[in-house]
DNA sequence: TCGTTTGCCTAAGAGGGCTAGGCTACTACC
DNA sequence: GGTAGTAGCCTAGCCCTCTTAGGCAAACGA
């Protein structure tokens, strides 16, 4: 069996998919240098550092959650795209919780201007026509989301919510209806 | 100047410190060691290992927010009570982001539930007493804020809200308004 | 006083990160 | 087809961290 070339496109979807079974503090130059049969020292020809491979996981996993995101939210508007951003965004993180984590290192400025981040932003604005909110308010909601989505998916991971028997699911849907209503009624000032 | 012995409690706070100073994936037990003029190995009579070691960091950290949270919370009610509980937790969140950061690692079960982590949820469910919401929805609503703060004091840190020139304190004083309205009148199913 | 414990030490090995320098085989061009 | 360049890997080697094993000395308790 011939093995694959290395490339950096390579690594950083074996490094994404190490992340996912072992947690990304995990993810290894060493490692994937021993899935490549290859030495530690040869994956420096491709990657500036370890973590330069690090940022290449955020910045996949990043421009994945945004292409789930736009494909869930086809076709859609109002609370029906607000519920399948959410969850799209949700199934994700569950899914690949590695590649999840690694969309938390801070990225530097420029780079994060050219991720897929700005996507998110900007279907996250979309969704808002639904509730026309005008500026400043729809920066707040847009932050006040994307704080819920975050807060409630990480804190589900670290399992912050495994002392109440309640199932996360039910809460989910509820904060989602929850979400809804405030942006439907967005408080005045 | 004659050195401070070596104790757990020195060296979790000293860990603490060194968290909120660069990290706490660089809060290693060699730096600590040096810090403490001794030798790696010595540390070891302390603690298990260095995970051991950012346990109780993490511990650290919650009962120092549960009695800041506390305090704060002392003599109020209703959307003061909310308030002052956001702030305490995002203002610690600020100036400790090393305690923060290490308050996100997994305790296992056990050590979860003797931690001050329940004092959280208790403090939350008081503050919903204002509110008058009734099980299931009063743990909906719990978890809806805990996520709420948390998401919001993790993007801030990490930047995500640079992008937008927006002050981040208004839209979260907005995004607390707007948890208020919601759980003044939170939706039925 | 005489163990026993406490608290540190040295030695040593296993990994991981990373640099410097070298070899090989393919590619491009004349 | 010969030759220069470069892509892609390798070895050697250094530093750091984590961790175990075993030893030694001082304080302490009976």
């Amino acid at each position: 069996m011939a093995r694959a070339k290395v490339t950096v496109e390579r690594l950083t979807l074996a490094g994404a998919e190490l992340a996912d079974e072992v947690g990304v503090e995990n993810v290894t130059v060493a490692a994937l240098a021993r899935q490549f049969g290859v030495k530690d020292a040869s994956l420096y020809f491709h990657l500036k550092n370890a973590h330069d491979l690090r940022v290449r996981i955020a910045l996949l996993a990043l421009a994945e959650l945004a292409d789930r995101v736009a494909a869930a939210l086809a076709g859609r508007a109002g609370k029906d795209a607000l519920v399948a951003f959410a969850n799209a965004y949700r199934d994700y993180a569950r899914e690949h919780p590695g590649r999840y984590a690694a969309m938390q290192i801070d990225l530097d400025p420029e780079t994060a201007l050219t991720s897929a981040g700005v996507r998110h932003a900007e279907m996250t604005r979309a969704i808002l026509r639904g509730y026309r909110l005008s500026e400043p308010d729809q920066t707040d909601a847009v932050r006040m989301m994307h704080s819920t989505f975050h807060g409630f998916v990480s804190l589900e991971k670290t399992g912050s919510f495994r002392h109440t028997p309640r199932p996360t699911d039910d809460s989910w849907s509820r904060t989602l209806d929850a979400l809804d209503a405030v942006l439907t009624n967005w408080p005045s000032r």
